[in-house]
DNA sequence: AATGCGTGTAAAAAAGCTGTAAAAATTGTC
DNA sequence: GACAATTTTTACAGCTTTTTTACACGCATT
């Protein structure tokens, strides 16, 4: 996924800036996805799981300070701010609630673009803080490759599986409850699906471990959630 | 923990700004050191080891780009540039560089404490967590990994059992009574259960102990409660 | 010595959680 | 629009944990 198109999910009303954001970001290389209402906008963060939010402020309905909070429960994507106030408070506001960055329109593209990646440089710093390859016995996974082997075998995994992966890896060595796994991975709507999890837990064992009955690098904890051994500082 | 203030260092050379900076974040509750030029901005820097800086990017001798560059060889502190240009080159070029942040003079000291606030967020975030482990002899708990062993043994603990050796990790060296623990444990509706204690008290005892006859780290309180031996200073 | 109280063990029954398989629905691709 | 891959739904067997129940111990008081 890192090596692909970074993607940005646009919430915005306005048909006119909607075509310049879109005209503009693809041009420098972004998937863009376009929502135009807050409850769109979630939807669409929930699904698309994007490296980037670019929010306008002014939305009708669900407000982009109620979007800010509710992004807010579940992920730390960046979000950089659009609006047509330039009034202190709305930006102080947004910023404390979560915003990453804030552009009063009109803006010029290019610091628009130069803001964009400051923001995604902020989350990949944060992505891979621990390292970008995670060895752990014969187990490795190269999160910048999205490349995972067991001993010299390289092995597939479908997209939910390898975000389950990195999910655990990300907190390798901590237990990760259902809830935290199912928000990371699936959304902030499938936080009652347990099932889900145990499913794929699984299916990750099937491929990775040598004996799935007997795991050893993905183990359960009993009424708490999951934890990916990790020998590292103990 | 957020007890101690943040530490800013702030690259200015003139002197009406340094002034207004040092008034408001002060106030703020922000610890500032200054300097006037690059040369002694990096000093400041490599010494201080702040939270974050302010820099100007119209400096004399080594600019303001100059500066950034430096730094960031070694260094991933926070870092808002101010600046009276507001051409969009300068902006794409210091956020390119390295900069987190950029804010055209005059700006607000609203907005600035907020977008610093910004910056000090996403700086903890990269931060590991604080130090939670709870040692006592051969007894080694780790509360951010949910890991417990005894010796170099590893001990598997039912999430009840957990909880219960977590909320005497809390009041470490204290009793707390068998109402206190089933509050904390089990809920507000147990409060009647003494018994439940009791049990997951000798539980944990088997399991921590080397003779659960004589404990060593969970002391009975007659009467009372239960202890948590607890060797180190209150 | 017997009683009552607070305490510690043990082992059942009940409740809840976990792992697997496989069918049905969805998604993406050509 | 058909195909392959993946995700979601469904069902069930097995296991762990919690709760319930029963009983033994020590110790101070009667």
């Amino acid at each position: 996924m890192d090596t692909l198109k970074s993607i940005i999910v646009v919430i915005e009303d306005d048909p006119q800036i909607c075509r310049f954001l879109r005209t503009s970001l693809n041009a420098n290389g972004f998937s863009l996805f376009e929502a135009n209402t807050g409850e769109q906008g979630l939807v669409e963060i929930a699904t698309r799981k994007p490296d980037l939010v670019i929010l306008d402020l002014g939305l009708p309905r669900l407000d982009g300070f109620a979007v800010i909070h509710k992004v807010r429960e579940w992920s730390s994507v960046p979000i950089i701010v659009l609006s047509a106030r330039s009034q202190e408070l709305d930006k102080i506001t947004a910023l404390d609630a979560g915003a990453d960055d804030y552009l009063t329109k009109p803006f010029s593209i290019g610091e628009l673009l130069a803001r964009i990646r400051v923001s995604i440089r902020h989350a990949a710093q944060f992505k891979d803080s621990t390292e970008t390859v995670f060895c752990e016995g014969e187990l490795r996974v190269d999160l910048a490759r999205r490349l995972v082997t067991v001993g010299t075998h390289e092995v597939h995994l479908t997209p939910i599986e390898y975000r389950l992966l990195s999910a655990l890896i990300r907190h390798a060595g901590k237990v990760m409850t259902h809830r935290q796994l199912l928000l990371n991975v699936w959304g902030p709507t499938y936080v009652e699906h347990d099932h889900y999890v145990r499913i794929y837990m699984g299916q990750l064992r099937q491929k990775l471990e040598a004996d799935s009955t007997q795991p050893r690098y993905l183990l359960t904890e009993t009424g708490v959630g999951y934890r990916l051994a990790c020998s590292e500082g103990l």
